[in-house]
DNA sequence: AAATTGTCAAACATATTTGTTGAATTAAAA
DNA sequence: TTTTAATTCAACAAATATGTTTGACAATTT
């Protein structure tokens, strides 16, 4: 059995072009027409892989949602100092965000659609270890004292905002490709700076 | 001539209502049918009065556009001292935000969609004395040096970025309304610290 | 060689949405 | 009261998108 000719590379062949429509290009609303084009593939194979257009969206989605998970997880609940795990996660969030730009963009809007978000985990327990690290980081004076949660806010806009509003902050500033990537690369160092007091 | 019955109320009732749909409930593809419904009038009405839904939405999307843009205006190119302007500008905002969660969201979307951003002024010149006002702060020793473009992106990051990953981040972090609504009201003092030093 | 699998192509049914039209109704203006 | 403008309703055409079916063809297993 398995598979002859193109061996599963088909199926996965549709499934990364729709995810560089959706995150690398932004094209959210692509139809099944556009994406057979695109991948170079029938139409009809999208039905013969996915059955049909919404299961091919859930499952890009998902894997969407699990690799902004992971990359969440690995890096916040290894073993390195507080420091240096957030700026490991600012680093790698900028690295992902200048691969697929609209990746962040794709997830909001698939939520504001009224998509659920698979809650398996109890995050605010989760999070607790790492809230506890971050409350020693207060104690030794090298974070100013707020909110956890605010902290997390403040990391995550930092880092995401720009990124998410890129097509509209280039053409507003006119700003060439270049240039914002040379400002988006400054990024890491002002960030931090900017989260903690030393 | 002028209007009968009810005045221009139906027709501003109909974009009121899109608005509502798009800023507040984050129903972005929001149907002619449905918009219709949601402001109790005939469907053929938006069609008498904006002769295409595209008509509608453009209209609906540079009332939007130019919202913002006022309150970058009224509020930056004031005649208050630098850090009264930016506290006044978080605030507005994080009003704003309040009241139309999905703005900033819909207006990102829309420029990803293509939709061409309007550039009557030239930003960057006309960026130039709050630039210099910025610099100035700088060279008082109220800020840390660095780019006045990203300060920029570190004061609209900060305060939009949460209210854009609202759901998202609510049902992550199993938040109740008021406690996010809190969260949030809380954002600007600890912004204000974050971006100036005294 | 025969059966299976992947792929394409064309055609079709169905659903959804948009925009239009014409007739009827209501209420206000003249 | 007559006229006019706003509004509803029903029906329809056209466009677009999805999903299905069927037949053909090629390449690969069996």
């Amino acid at each position: 059995m398995a598979n002859k000719k193109n061996d599963i590379e088909t199926e996965e062949l549709i499934k990364r072009t729709a995810k560089m429509l959706f995150f690398e290009e932004g094209k959210f609303n692509a139809t099944t027409q556009e994406i057979a084009d695109a991948a170079g593939v029938n139409r009809t194979l999208i039905n013969y892989y996915f059955r049909s257009r919404d299961n091919l969206f859930n499952l890009v989605f998902e894997d969407a949602i699990k690799s902004e998970e992971e990359l969440r997880e690995t890096i916040l609940f290894s073993n390195l100092p507080f420091k240096q795990k957030i700026e490991n996660y600012i680093e790698e969030s900028i690295r992902q965000a200048m691969e697929y730009p609209y990746l962040e963009t794709y997830i909001v809007s698939k939520i504001n659609e009224g998509v659920f978000y698979k809650e398996e985990k109890n995050w605010p327990r989760f999070y607790e270890s790492f809230f506890k690290e971050f409350k020693q980081e207060v104690e030794n004076g090298n974070i100013e004292k707020i909110e956890p949660i605010q902290f997390m806010l403040n990391v995550a806009s930092l880092v995401s905002f720009p990124m998410a509003i890129r097509p509209l902050f280039q053409s507003m500033m006119k700003l060439s490709d270049k240039e914002f990537d040379r400002i988006i690369s400054d990024r890491k160092e002002i960030i931090m700076k900017l989260l903690f007091k030393n």
